[in-house]
RNA sequence: AGGCCCGUAGUUCAAUUGGCAGAACGCCUGAUUCUGGUUCAGGAGGUUCCAGGUUCGAUUCCUGGCGGGCCUGCCA
């Protein structure tokens, strides 16, 4: 009896297990193939989450029984060098690695495959099935038809393959300009399905590749190069969105010509037969849907338009929903694949709440975060009756979900700060808070009771006059008498400054693309999405490293920003903590 | 408009393949608590897109509608 029948099945997962079940694989094989023209975000950690978690199933025997091994490959989808760069290829890299997956020795570049490609390319043109067209982008276009309406044949569709040869040697010799000539597929120009109306599969780009160099002056489309290099990679179940469900038949298409022509890549030997065996052994291309979260954008060109046009800092900006700037934030890895992994995979559409992952984030931090006292809107108190020179070590507790973190000392005298939103001088009687004549606890230190309220000439609140009562040091009344709240707080003189960086959703809508007429996504970004502060947090923040969340008591996860390497402390907020009290206030 | 895909609580997914429609998140209530956090207990929320048909019985099968998504880059 297998774990299976407990485990998550999907529509994957049922494919792959029947693969197995009926011998067609041993080995199961999958991928990630990012193209290094942008930052991962949120989704693709979903779609890694999905090929990565399927080979992990299989080698665990939640999938199949333990009749099939796998792996997953990392290839880098660099057909287009115009678009990809070097960087985005090491970001990619760091990325996957945080995210917790290890792709070991089996990392590929589609560019590694140009050889091949261009000499199955040369395959079909012999075929008679590719042809070089001497059209314009323009007349590609207005000769494809329409939705409803066949395309026109292209004149230079029946050249005789010698001449498609030679002009193809031509391309790759870069004996023409950019977008002169392209390679097509001689497909059907009245196919309903507009990708197979001669694709093309070449075109001519005098440009430096990030991986290959200046090797090339021709590079294969996604449709002619994708397919292929799973086929050469062996993939087996190539996972990919939705949106190439019309691509599927192309994807298809190019495997069987090139098989037909005789080729293969895992021939015996050159000229070879491509025997039925051998003609099982092609990937199976299996769409999902694609992740969309609420108050975000998630394409790469969005996201490289907010980068471009300044409305970020940059793609690891804690704002953007990459996995950069989610780790930046203090989103922990694993919240995230707990994320991928709960959200389920189907076919339609989905549109998750951010209150879904911010749940994982929470659940995780709850955990894993120690707490510190951190006062991010001062508000001075002066406790009339504690002598002015003494200072007391009080002992806190670094986190009640994990004895193992131990304690800590907290300093405490005679100024302190509190929350300025902590004090109300007419409160509700909902409200737990201080408020004159009022006593409230203290954390870890001790009951204080407001005395008097100072305010400036405008009738600001600027101080608060408090008294303790020393019977109840460390936080409890011996006379067993209960207080409503209890507050944070810092000791003004041993308090550091640090700079706050308050984050709320980067969109003020749902669903940025829900605009009224004439108005677009751009204009539902929240100008409010970053505020910065500077709040006065307890001394053991100091030796805080960059990369660490903590969880400031009573207002949230907070997680110590890079830029603190090279001067103050500066913490970006990960996620508040659940406010019941202000969801109330709200309503 | 042509082709393909998808319609189950607010959201995302289940429903042992035809047998009393469930879970998670979100929302609401109560208990506990030195975090208005956590934890625990409970609650509200459904014409399973609609209409026919087959069947003792349909979320599931059939037909027809309706609604949504994708496709007319020398992007991926």
């Amino acid at each position: 009896m297998s774990t299976e029948s407990t485990h998550k099945m999907d529509f994957i997962r049922e494919i792959v297990a029947e693969d197995i079940a009926s011998g067609k694989h041993a080995t199961i094989v999958t991928r990630f193939p990012p193209e290094p023209n942008g930052f991962l975000h949120i989704g693709h950690a979903k779609a890694l989450c999905i090929s990565f978690g399927v080979a992990q199933d299989v080698n665990a025997g939640r999938l199949g029984e333990g009749k099939a091994t796998a792996r997953t490959h990392l290839r880098m989808d660099d057909t287009n060098p115009v678009k990809e760069e070097k960087r985005y290829i090491d970001a990619i890299h760091a990325d996957v690695k945080w995210l917790g997956f290890d792709w070991g020795e089996h990392e590929y570049y589609a560019s590694d495959y140009f050889e091949q490609l261009v000499a199955w390319a040369e395959l079909l043109i012999g075929a008679g099935k590719a042809y070089v067209d001497d059209q314009t982008g323009d007349e590609i276009r207005a000769t494809r038809g329409t939705l409803t309406e066949p395309g026109k044949a292209s004149p230079f569709r029946d050249r005789t393959p010698e001449e498609n040869l030679d002009l193809f040697a031509r391309m790759k010799a870069g004996e023409f300009a950019d977008g002169s000539r392209v390679l097509r597929a001689k497909i059907d120009m009245a196919a309903p399905n507009m990708n197979l109306r001669d694709p093309v599969m070449y075109r001519v780009l005098h440009a430096v590749h990030p991986h290959a160099g200046d090797k090339w002056c021709v590079y294969p489309m996604y449709d002619y190069a994708h397919g292929q290099s799973d086929w050469i990679e062996g993939i087996t179940h190539s996972l990919c969105s939705l949106e190439f469900e019309a691509h599927r038949p192309l994807y298809d298409w190019f495997v069987d010509a090139i098989m037909d022509a005789g080729g293969h890549p895992r021939l015996p030997a050159p000229g070879a037969p491509v025997t039925d065996e051998l003609r099982k052994d092609r990937p199976r291309q299996i769409e999902f849907a694609r992740l969309n979260l609420t108050y975000t954008v998630m394409s790469k060109r969005r996201l490289l338009a907010l980068v471009n046009d300044k409305h970020v800092a940059g793609w690891d900006d804690p704002r953007m929903p990459t996995l950069s700037a989610m780790r930046r934030r203090g989103y922990p890895a694993e919240a995230i694949r707990e994320f991928a992994d709960g959200i389920g995979l189907s076919k339609r559409n989905q549109t998750i709440d951010l209150a879904r992952l911010e749940f994982h984030v929470r659940e995780h931090l709850n955990k894993s975060a120690e707490r510190r006292m951190a006062v991010l809107d001062p508000l001075k108190v002066v406790i009339t009756n504690y002598p002015d020179d003494t200072v007391e070590h009080m002992d806190a507790i670094n986190n009640p979900e994990d004895e193992g973190a131990g304690t800590r000392k907290v300093p405490f005298s005679k100024v302190l700060y509190i929350e300025r939103e902590d004090f109300m001088e007419d409160p509700p009687k909902k409200f737990f808070r201080l408020g004159p004549g009022r006593e409230v606890r203290l954390r870890y230190a001790y009951f204080v009771t407001c005395t008097d309220v100072i305010k400036d000439a405008a009738g600001n609140i600027v101080e608060l006059h408090c008294t303790y009562d020393p019977a109840t040091k460390g936080g409890d009344a011996p006379d067993g008498r209960k207080v409503k709240g209890t507050l944070h707080w810092v000791s003004a003189a041993h308090a550091l400054d640090a700079e706050v960086r308050l984050y709320d959703t980067l969109f003020t809508q749902e669903n940025p693309d829900d605009v009224e007429e004439g108005k677009s996504w751009t204009d539902q970004i929240n100008p409010d999405s970053l505020k910065t502060i500077t709040a006065k947090v307890e001394p053991a923040m100091k030796t805080a490293k960059a990369g660490t969340t903590v969880q400031f008591e009573r207002t949230g996860y907070f997680c110590v920003d890079p830029d603190t390497e090279d001067g103050p402390l500066i913490v970006n907020r990960t996620v508040t903590l659940k406010d019941s009290w202000g969801k109330q206030q709200g309503k």
